[in-house]
DNA sequence: GCTGGATATTTCATGTTGTCAAGTAAATGG
DNA sequence: CCATTTACTTGACAACATGAAATATCCAGC
């Protein structure tokens, strides 16, 4: 092997330029989410933790698994959207030790409502055509393993 | 238009499908991140700064912009990375006020090595033939409005 | 049934990221 | 030369994140 300028020589040009638009594709997705969070005075973690509860009341330890972070960090931001009438905390029935985290009506309507502005979906999207996304989904598909 | 279920259904599930793909994707990629950087001792934020002090001496205040934070935000994450040698200020001589930021030999290893550890790069896209993420460029690019 | 270990949550201490307002220093335009 | 703008830092504060320790509960094995 002769004299390289570095590791990154070993990708080709190709593949990196697509790293790059994804990365750009990330960093949007984020900002525009972010955005949107705010636009109802909600932090990006609140907003995906209230997210997640529209799929009915959860276990703090199963919130914890889903955003990848210590359990201890969601009893916080369960604790804002709770003083915050956006959700609240049940009890177990089967297991007295685990809190359930739930939505109420309140944060059900800020959840949806917040999912609606999320134009990320419509806006960029749009320049294709529906042959075009389809193409995109496969390979997006493929990309992802979901179809080995 | 008849009784809707509910706003989301505007959007035809084939570009809800998409959607869906990408925020998959945006966690993945964020989650490798992350993890590339813990795995060098950095956070995410320094590991993004360190990335674009290999484009040379920056003023803080572009590095904010390119961050989209503000400036005071900024003056603490590059005194961590000051505080452990991977960077240092320098002065502007062209202009008094601004200091620029510049990564160390140090700093400039640590990027290499991070950028290296980021096999997002590599995995999910080797599942693509050479014409399938040309295909996928050109369509990440039409979508980012790249080519209007 | 008890007991010991595992599990679910919280609390506390600590660090990083982020905002905003105020302050300092230097450039710039009347 | 002076007022304004620009670049950066500082300080106060909130949110997010981790890790260790405390509490309450479950469960397996005896």
């Amino acid at each position: 092997m002769g004299t390289l300028v570095g590791m990154t020589s070993r990708i080709d040009p190709l593949t990196l330029e697509v790293v790059e638009l994804i990365g750009t594709i990330v960093a949007r997705y984020h900002e525009e989410y972010e955005e949107a969070a705010a636009k109802h005075s909600l932090t990006g973690a609140q907003a995906r933790v209230l997210g997640l509860l529209t799929g009915g009341p959860t276990p703090m330890r199963r919130l914890a698994q889903q955003l990848k972070c210590e359990p201890s960090n969601v009893t916080g931001i369960v604790d804002r959207l709770e003083s915050r009438g956006l959700a609240e905390r049940r009890l177990d029935p089967a297991d007295r030790r685990v809190k359930l985290a739930a939505a109420t009506e309140a944060g059900r309507e800020t959840s949806e409502r917040l999912r609606g502005s999320l134009d990320f979906a419509r806006e960029p999207l749009a320049e294709l055509s529906d042959e075009d996304r389809t193409v995109l989904r496969d390979l997006l598909k493929r990309m992802l393993g979901t179809t080995p």
